[in-house]
DNA sequence: ATCGCATACGTTATAAGGTTACGCAATCTG
DNA sequence: CAGATTGCGTAACCTTATAACGTATGCGAT
């Protein structure tokens, strides 16, 4: 599980620096409310403060959003990565996550879209299993 | 693990198939809270009843829950059908949603799981843009 | 300078989604 | 019959997310 050594990114406003600091320095995916938590100490007290980093975090696409677990990630790749279909590998056991980025996926994907008649603006992947450290050894 | 004339399927519960046949009655995806709204005319109170019996029927296959949306969709295919790596298309603007099954997608997420290490146990592929009704005439 | 607009901020309250804890009843199983 | 399993009902509670309202700040156009 390591990130980038950063350098936080340009542009950003206190509060949206704090969140994505406190994403960058999470080991895993952090909920909403667990980041206010961790950013009481910096003067954080309401719930939109946090949300409102988050959105606008997620436009730039600094974070991620993991749908299924309503929580937060910082991205793992740099800012200026393509970012289309970006699929997220999360350990049940562990919480662990590995964004992965797959073209082959992005493709199937709109192709699939396409074919159901629909546009693609965006997707949401999300893996569930155990990762290498999790899984029962072989037998 | 038949069905009897009108699409019911057997061997539920009372409160089973009354959240099933609200989802299938309705036009798109309901969330927990509206599904029991539904159905207190028929004598639900409760959040935990239907959130139980949605918990049977998703194992049963026969309803899927929408992580984006935090709703759910009755199955639109066959109880028989094989369910591995179900993928949803959701119309952003009218809400109508498609239940995809594609073999090609299946190998490729289990694919890019394996090559981070991770088995998978499930998926959560959920794509947004405009269904064909919803998108601006082309030219 | 100052008006209008856009963006960010802070606070309170509330909506929406989901779970824990507890106990009762029916249905198997030995 | 005892014990295990499964479903049911209720209340209380917790987590996640947004609405509503007002303030502050930067910035370009008048
Ligand atoms: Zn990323
Ligand atoms: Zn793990
Ligand atoms: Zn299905
Ligand atoms: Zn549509």
């Amino acid at each position: 599980m390591s990130r980038h050594a950063h350098g936080q990114p340009a542009g950003l406003t206190r509060n949206q620096a704090l969140v994505h600091r406190a994403l960058a320095e999470a080991e895993g995916p952090l909920s909403a409310y667990t980041i206010l938590d961790r950013l009481r100490g910096e003067g954080l007290r309401a719930p939109l403060q946090v949300y409102r980093a988050l959105e606008k975090l997620v436009e730039r696409g600094l974070v991620h959003r993991l749908e299924s677990l309503n929580a937060f990630v910082a991205c793992s790749h740099p800012e200026t990565a393509v970012h289309d279909a970006t699929a997220f590998a999360i350990c049940d056991k562990c919480g662990t996550v590995s964004e992965l980025a797959d073209a082959r996926l992005a493709r199937r994907l709109a192709t699939l879209a396409g074919e159901a008649g629909y546009t693609l603006d965006r997707s949401t992947v999300e893996l569930r299993g155990l990762c290498r450290a999790c899984r029962p050894a072989a037998g």
